[in-house]
DNA sequence: CTTTGTGCAAACACTTTGCAAGTCC
DNA sequence: GGACTTGCAAAGTGTTTGCACAAAG
């Protein structure tokens, strides 16, 4: 398991919500992807530990989990949106949109950027995920 | 109406589609907008043109019209997509998470970073509008 | 007159909500 | 025990589809 369960606890408790066995489950479930995860496959992967589960307490805890900071999401394109554990480090992405590949960008490269736009426009930034579209080397090269 | 009529006739008779009185309202409908027009407006539009047309027709002519290059579409939040005149001049969006204004960027500044992105990951970047989030001047004040 | 496009209605996918029963602390 | 959570079922929202009729070329 890549998070730290006594963080997770820690953090859901001192925002006075319980801990519960679903919201367990479906933290696992998030860390499960390396990186992002899907709604269907955080729902498919919380079924597989309890079938009990129910889509809205998916749904439900997602948002939780956002509100209190341990988990992030990002509109990937017109599909599903992506979850993922929030981690110190900032990063982005760039979508292939033909193969639907994802490519990590580190923050340094996009942070010069965003400086640059907070200082001109007097604009805040609070986004930690840019997603950007385009087309891959290996995409571009059968074209 | 700030389109150019010949343009978009041309366009739609090369790529092998008829012109109709519902894709010109439509087409007047997406130009009405000054900038970003959501579904909802475009509908509500052409409705006041001609009350007939269907929310399946426009759906199915934004797609065509996405298709022929006349309107490009971006995904602003979790509610609905923008839709806009294909211009000549890239631009970008400042979404305001607190009150909703977008402000616009000049691709210029933002020009650079797509450089540096293609150029470091081999990645083509096809997107001509780029969403970023976080909170204006206006609304940081109020905190 | 042939092919494409439209309106209508129904289906769809995804998400949210109200509520009674279950559980955490 | 009391407040918070859950599962269930139902409703909401935004979008897509099948089909018969209408319109464009």
């Amino acid at each position: 398991m890549s998070h730290d369960n006594m963080d997770y606890i820690d953090i859901l408790r001192s925002n006075g919500f319980r801990v519960t066995r679903q919201r367990m489950l479906i933290m696992d479930a998030v860390c499960g992807g390396q990186g992002h995860t899907t709604f269907g496959e955080i729902y498919a992967r919380t079924k597989e530990m309890d079938t009990s589960i129910d889509r809205s307490t998916v749904y439900r805890t997602l948002d939780l989990l956002i509100k209190v900071g341990l988990v992030v999401s990002a509109d990937i394109g017109k599909a599903e949106k992506v979850y993922e554990i929030s981690k110190a480090r900032a990063h982005h992405h760039l979508v292939c949109q033909e193969c639907g590949n994802v490519l990590l960008v580190q923050s340094e490269i996009v942070k010069s950027l965003f400086d640059d736009l907070e200082r001109h426009y007097q604009f805040a930034i609070t986004m930690d995920h840019l997603v950007i579209f385009g087309v891959c080397s290996t995409c571009e090269r059968d074209r």
